[in-house]
RNA sequence: GCCGGGAUGGCGGAACUGGCAGACGCGCGAGACUCAAAAUCUCGUGGAGCCUGGCUCCGUGGGGGUUCAACUCCCCCUCCCGGCACCA
């Protein structure tokens, strides 16, 4: 026999399947088209195991899918802009390009050595002009249609990557990715108008049916989307007015103070003239200067100052103080809030603190709250209107919606929808990302690069000092040309893209990779997009997922595309744990997916990464159970190389009516494996319970096996046996090829076939072989099991209930007493009351 | 505080639409093979008790409920993970 050595099938294999030139993605039409998607990965310089495990469960639905006869779009490429790579040149004097292609050429050709059946010849490299080029022209299209702009703001600054992130990419004030805390700073930004889109992306989330309940949460929160009114409130001395945003327009009446941001630009007039002036001035500025983490864990005390100045509540004419607050934020609503002690908690603490009056204009369902004993603010949005003038008595509900329309109708405000969501800044001051296509020019100011131009190359020398700053701006160069409207001196944008942008339209670009006259073909996309099926970790659910979802709806606004949504099913894997912590460098508990790969071989790494835990769940890494796989491998190897010869040579199993009942047996456990591992793949990618079921199959073919009769081991046996053991080994091979293709592949080869397992077609099971020819029909007392029948499964209830009542096992609980009632699920169980 | 997800043997995890809880794997125990070990193969393996065929009771985070029957449905609670959070 043979022994089953990974280290001689799997480089063949691979090298094979490299060079049989078959696109794999033609391969199919027979039942549409599938596109299956894993997030690409950075290039930063080899392969994990959390990359194993997702990109193995991308191979398995994409090779499942093929076998079903679906075209198959399965492409990879590199998310190859980003900051790793710029440190590796101030620390190592490589440069960007050159680290970034050789952590390419080594991670390809690990992928290569797991059998990932990707579509090379679509390969697609983020850092090379044909890529990024795309992404200056979306920019500029972007630009035209008023979607890209340039605006002066307070930005987030990381001093560590000494770069401006994202509202995104701030996690608990830190950064994404080296979680340094991130402080303010105020800069000349470009951003992406991503709020144009925010009521379609929240809206869609209803649609994505296909994503993680999780997900989507996580999007809306985001998004966060709060209905409600903008109200003016003149002020007293009659010199103009204050807008505030409100969610509850329904407690208007009990507005009794209002509260201004520290940067809100009406104080300073406010104050003016005023003894508070220099009191509000010093705690305006003191609120400014609080810690940026503090501020955004809401983590300080609560204060504010009078600021002398009064306005008019709208709806009861009544002057009332207006204060600033230090925990009023500019960036949200108007900057300016109205303050309803009795239903707000944060304004009822803030009048305790200060003494300001409390009314209470909403009443709770036995009308009990009174403002001077009230222990806490009442925020039910529920109840009656109170002490409202004419809305007095109404329900809370038709008190919001007719005092909006009063607002509306008498020019007092206006009904608006606010958003948390921001514009995406995407200025980068580093070199490694795609420059932004803009011209500074003296005489003509903001210009657009002109198509044409594009792209916009990055120079390859340029300083890497680490001393933060754009390099660009270095490169004399690159910085000083010409302006493209005026001819004149002008200078270049130096900043850099965001590289979320990349990643934002690159599944488009897969559907037609060497496209030079565009991003991509109209048609490719249409035909490929959506993504029927996208994998990646969890942490982009807000990040890369939103983004690529509004760029998708400005392509189909230009016109690209007819895609509403870029991913119809999102799958979300969980992570890889070692000894209960993510696997990382500095905790020494990483699995090297090589070493794995040298000693099991890739087909025991996948089919463990996928056996071990459900794909969206974490995987503890466990080096025994990887032993385990590798066993049941060598056994499906031991299993069928020796079965060869009375294989080969078998011919059709029989049906179901003439077989033996011995052949049924092995016939039975076939189809049912078949039904199995299909409904496991289809219903939610439950590779764990596919595999179980697989292992199953095979402990059953060896049984099998083991008790066949002297005679018929021999290669001329049993006819009907060696059909039956043909049709088990065939299928357990096609149904296993997924997970574990280089085993089953040269299996499939000494069965004697000359196709790649791989043009097979799945195996469909036969619903004559899918009925059990005994069925187990449990026998209960009172709902407590007592006894089990062996029965036919046609066999009628009458007749099993004469059986039960006849089984000694039920006797004791049967006798002298009363069946009240009897409960028979057909094929299941029969529970008798007594 | 709000939202989402979760809790099942020693471990990872199964269980259709309410119908035999613990599939499959790991580990562990016993045996076979071997001079021996490794590998491999066979059998056993939720807990407790009676007893050695077998039987009884308990058991899916905790407490109640619905039902002939609950890991599954309803109510209350605890703990864990993730997200959001002075957002007006």
């Amino acid at each position: 026999m043979v022994k089953y050595d990974h280290t001689q099938i799997e480089p063949a294999w691979q090298a094979r399947w490299l060079a049989r030139q078959t696109p794999i993605t033609e391969d199919g039409d027979r039942a549409g088209k599938y596109y299956c998607l894993v997030m690409f990965p950075y290039p930063s310089g080899r392969i994990h195991m959390g990359h194993v495990r997702n990109y193995t469960i991308g191979d398995v639905i994409a090779r499942s899918h093929r076998l079903r006869g679906r075209h198959v779009l399965h492409p990879m490429g590199w998310d190859a802009f980003g900051l790793p790579a710029e440190n590796a040149a101030i620390e190592q004097g490589v440069h960007p390009a050159s680290w970034t292609m050789h952590n390419i050429s080594y991670m390809k050709q690990q992928l290569q050595r797991l059998g990932i059946s990707y579509d090379w010849k679509r390969e697609v490299t983020t850092c090379r002009p044909d890529y990024y080029h795309w992404n200056q022209w979306f920019f500029l299209k972007m630009y035209e249609r008023d979607l890209a702009y340039r605006k002066r703001s307070a930005v987030n600054w990381c001093p560590k990557c000494r770069t401006v992130l994202a509202n995104e990419q701030v996690i608990d004030g830190a950064c994404w990715r080296c979680d340094s805390p991130v402080a303010q700073k105020e800069l000349e930004q470009w951003f992406l108008r991503i709020t144009a889109y925010a009521e379609e992306l929240l809206a869609g989330c209803d649609r994505l049916t296909g994503w993680p309940e999780r997900v989507l949460t996580m999007q809306r929160n985001w998004i966060g989307k709060s209905e409600g009114a903008e109200v003016e409130f003149p002020l007293q001395d009659g010199s103009g007015a204050i807008t505030i945003f409100t969610t509850r327009p329904d407690t208007l009446y009990g507005a009794t103070f209002m509260s201004l941001a520290p940067e809100h630009p009406l104080i300073e007039r406010l104050i003016q003239g005023r003894p508070e002036a220099a009191a509000v001035r010093a705690f305006a500025e003191e609120a400014r200067r609080l810690d940026r983490t503090a501020r955004l864990t809401g983590n300080f005390e609560k204060a504010g100052v009078f600021t002398g100045a009064h306005a008019i509540n709208p709806l009861t004419r009544q002057p009332i103080p207006i204060w600033v607050g230090n925990f009023v934020l500019m960036e949200y609503g108007t900057g300016a809030i109205m303050a309803v002690p009795a239903h707000d908690q944060r304004d009822f603490e803030f009048a305790k603190k200060y003494h300001i009056p409390i009314r209470v204009v909403i009443q709770n369902a036995d009308r009990s709250l009174r403002a001077e004993t009230m222990p806490e603010a009442y925020t039910e949005e529920a109840g009656w209107m109170a002490d409202s003038g004419s809305f007095t008595n109404l329900s809370q509900a038709a008190g919001k919606t007719t005092i909006i329309n009063h607002l509306v109708a008498h020019a007092l405000g206006k009904r608006t929808i606010n958003y948390r969501l921001r514009d995406w800044g995407i200025s980068r001051q580093r070199y490694w990302g795609t420059p932004i296509p803009i011209i500074y020019c003296d005489a003509c100011g903001v210009v657009p690069v002109p198509e044409a131009q594009l792209p916009v190359v990055l120079p390859r020398d340029v300083p890497f000092t680490g001393k933060g700053g754009s390099p660009l701006a270095e490169s004399a160069e690159f910085l000083n040309t010409t302006c493209p409207r005026c001819g004149g001196k002008a200078r270049r944008e130096t900043d850099t893209m965001d590289t979320f942008v990349d990643s934002s339209w690159y599944f488009l670009r897969y559907t037609a990779p060497r496209e030079t006259a565009q991003p991509f073909r109209r048609e490719a996309a249409d035909y490929w997009m959506p993504v029927d099926q996208y994998i990646g970790g969890i942490e982009h659910a807000v990040l890369h997922l939103l983004y690529s979802r509004f760029f998708t709806k400005v392509v189909r606004d230009l016109g690209l595309t007819s895609a509403d949504e870029p991913f119809t099913n999102l799958l979300t894997q969980g992570m890889v744990i070692k000894d209960g912590a993510k696997m990382s460098k500095s905790k020494g508990n990483v699995v090297d997916p090589n070493v794995l790969i040298e000693k099991y071989g890739a087909d025991t790494a996948r089919l463990f990464s996928l056996f071990a835990a459900p794909p969206e769940k974490d995987l503890e890494w466990d080096d025994q159970a990887v032993e385990g796989a590798s066993r049941f491998l060598h056994r499906v190897w031991r299993l069928v190389t020796d079965q060869t010869g009375r294989v080969q040579t078998a011919g059709a199993p029989p049906d179901p009516e003439r077989a033996s009942p011995r052949v049924q047996t092995l016939q039975r456990a076939t189809h049912q494996t078949i039904q199995r591992v299909t409904a496991d793949l289809d219903k939610s990618f439950q590779f764990n319970t596919a595999i179980a079921a697989l292992m199953e199959f095979y402990n059953t073919i060896a049984q099998w096996q083991a008790s066949t009769p002297d005679g018929a081991q021999a290669p001329a046996g049993d006819a009907d046996d060696r059909a039956a053991l043909a049709e088990a080994l065939r299928a357990l091979l096609v149904l296993l090829s997924p997970f574990a293709p280089h085993l089953t592949e040269e299996l499939w080869q000494r069965l004697g076939h000359t196709a790649s397992i791989f043009a097979e077609r799945w195996p469909v099971a036969d619903p004559r072989w899918l009925k059990d020819e005994l069925v187990t029909i449990v026998l209960q007392i009172n709902g407590k099991l007592r006894s089990q029948l062996q029965v036919p499964p046609e066999l009628d209830e009458r007749e099993i209930e004469t059986r039960a009542l006849a089984d000694p096992k039920l006797q004791p609980y049967i006798e002298g007493k009363t069946i009240r009632k009897r409960i028979y699920v057909p094929g299941r169980l029969l529970n008798l009351v007594v």
